[in-house]
DNA sequence: ATATTCACTCTACAATTGTAGTATATAGTT
DNA sequence: AACTATATACTACAATTGTAGAGTGAATAT
């Protein structure tokens, strides 16, 4: 998938818990760390499952009566692509306004310090 | 406001003109801006104007038959909000998830050095 | 006075999202 | 073979969101 979408709180929230876990990984394990999360209903969890799959988030793959399911896109490049999203249509691609709006979001003194250190080292 | 919740997008837009304006905003303003980034019907956007109030980002008064529109919420403070929770919601907190995220965004090696340096001069 | 225009509010409606109950199929138990 | 537990698929439904037509009232032009 080339640009993937935003999805929405619940799926996302599904989508982290996947990305936890090495694929591929069964609905067991992704139940136990939405437990501590954000608990719901194991009918709701395997619907926004489905849906994930419907989106192209996900493959399903029937092994006898359960399903396991891969995640088909990386979380590196779902981040990446919100990331871009976020700057273009929240910040209006100004990149004052992002600077300005990290220095101002209740991050430490010391996590704004590492994110330069990191942006330096990454941006090799 | 305290934490001003996520906007669905086309309120955001429709914000985002707002903000652009000098305050008091009329009706006319905001659709000539929009005009260029997002067209939409005159009920349309009167639509969004409403929810936006309901949701306590905007103060309508009404001046003879139009109206005219404040915001109550700076974007500082919008931008600052969604910042801290795309940290937080997206990027699950992880600092040097965030960074690298940011380096394969699709921002060019000068944009990310902008933000060092911003970052450098507001961290102050 | 009356018709026209302008500005807004109300109502509407389909698509999406969050949430979960009901139905179905299968494997293990007695 | 009948019963039970388990795993998923199907169905449902209210709230939110994107979009805009119909209705209402006031100002303006004829």
């Amino acid at each position: 998938m080339t640009n993937p979408r935003r999805l929405p709180d619940a799926e996302l929230e599904v989508m982290q818990a996947v990305w936890r876990c090495e694929p591929p990984v069964t609905r067991h394990q992704i139940e136990t760390i939405l437990q501590h999360t954000h608990p719901m209903a194991l009918t709701t969890l395997l619907t926004l499952l489905t849906r994930l799959a419907d989106r192209g988030f996900l493959a399903i793959e029937k092994i006898g009566r359960s399903n396991c399911y891969t995640p088909l896109i990386t979380r590196e490049d779902y981040l990446a692509a919100q990331s871009s999203q976020f700057f273009k249509q929240v910040c209006g691609g100004s990149m004052s306004a992002f600077a300005s709006a990290l220095c101002h979001s209740g991050l430490t003194k010391e996590e704004l310090a590492e994110l330069r250190t990191l942006l330096e080292r990454d941006a090799l």
